[in-house]
DNA sequence: AATTTTTTTGATCACGTGGTCAGTTATTGT
DNA sequence: ACAATAACTGACCACGTGATCAAAAAAATT
């Protein structure tokens, strides 16, 4: 079974460009989307020629799909948290607490997330997302055992988790309608978040 | 003041070109995002030639304005509609339904909504999004009326909207993620959708 | 029926796109 | 020091983009 095929193989100079590169494209696939962005200015934004960038990346498309990767692997680490405890509730409500805090420090990956799902490009219909499969499965049990020994209400467990990642995502995706509609600035803003969304879930799942 | 120039002149052609561009343009938006859609796929989908197409729109610019104008009108809709009564939880309740709805039967309107707030093309510091603005301010004081007299539980308006916002229009901004995810088809997911949120605002809302 | 106005077409434009390639320079291992 | 390989450059290409325009066709007005 070949994994990497030749990670081994790769220089520090190479690591170093490709970070500079991702870096780059982070920045423009978040703010344009992927067919949006083009490689000239993100190139640009690298400070370096096309084909220079085009040397460490073999074509757009290999470019976006590294980071979506990366940035899918991101986005899952708050959820492979969420293990077995004897006070659910507040499991649930530390992985809340660690969503928002992803919004708040990596919105452009959020976004970039986001608009990946939105508009959704054909990347060989993406095996980049079966991590976030096997991972969102393993947890929905985990609920339900929470559920049938009742520690936790019985609610639809898809429903819960799909309802946290989209309020929690909300604050990073939807960041340009949001400083428009606050009176509160951007950071504060986190802060009124948790102090909102804790005491609906915690009332929501307790058992009685 | 000039209302809208010269509606009066609008011939019934005008008026079918246009209503067949939008269409297409809803499609290929909603796909692609601004700068991804073209307007040659746009026409090719109206079955028109490009110029015919700029006869009608001036310029991309103008017809996505114009698209997003609408869309924008549908989708405060709901919101809108959210007025005083004796019983504002039920009220409340109706508004997170009639979000549904429209995740439903308008997701590809809530998908061009979402990617324009996401992706932000700059429409000139976009006074498209001012009739927003004042909808939302009026029914944040409409919320505080409820909560200022004891008929539902004083919580943050924003977050409460925000949240509604964003679970709702989750299910059609998500439905490719949702729908890999999801053991249940699509259309049978809004009713469970329901049966997840409504109980959970209920709770949190409920004065006692 | 004649004329004016609206609508449509086909040819064409400059430009930015993603991407290639032969050749040059820098780095590395021996 | 030298050969081999990695890293980079500049010129270039075919293509799709948004957009224009003169002229033709169709429709509406008289």
């Amino acid at each position: 079974m070949v994994v990497s095929e030749k990670t081994s193989k790769s220089t520090r100079i190479q690591r170093a460009r490709r970070e500079e590169i991702l870096q780059a494209a982070l920045e423009e696939f978040s703010q344009h989307g992927f067919r949006g962005a083009s490689i000239n200015k993100i190139a640009k934004r690298a400070e370096m020629s096309t084909p220079r960038l085009l040397y460490h990346f073999k074509d757009k498309e290999a470019l976006y799909r590294e980071l979506l990767k990366s940035t899918l692997l991101l986005w899952l680490g708050p959820l492979q948290m969420l293990s077995d405890t004897d006070e659910p509730i507040e499991e649930i409500c530390a992985y809340i607490c660690r969503k928002l805090e992803m919004s708040r420090k990596f919105p452009r990956q959020s976004r970039l997330f986001a608009g990946e799902i939105i508009l959704g490009v054909p990347l060989g219909q993406a095996e980049v997302f079966e991590p976030l499969r096997a991972t969102f499965e393993s947890k929905i049990d985990l609920l339900q055992s929470w559920m049938k020994s009742g520690r936790i209400a019985p609610v639809d467990p898809h429903h819960l988790i799909y309802s946290i990642w989209a309020t929690t995502q909300h604050y990073a995706d939807f960041e340009a309608q949001i400083a428009d509609l606050s009176p509160q600035k951007m950071p504060g803003l986190y802060t009124q978040a948790e102090g909102f969304l804790l005491p609906m879930y915690r009332k929501y799942l307790a058992v009685e």
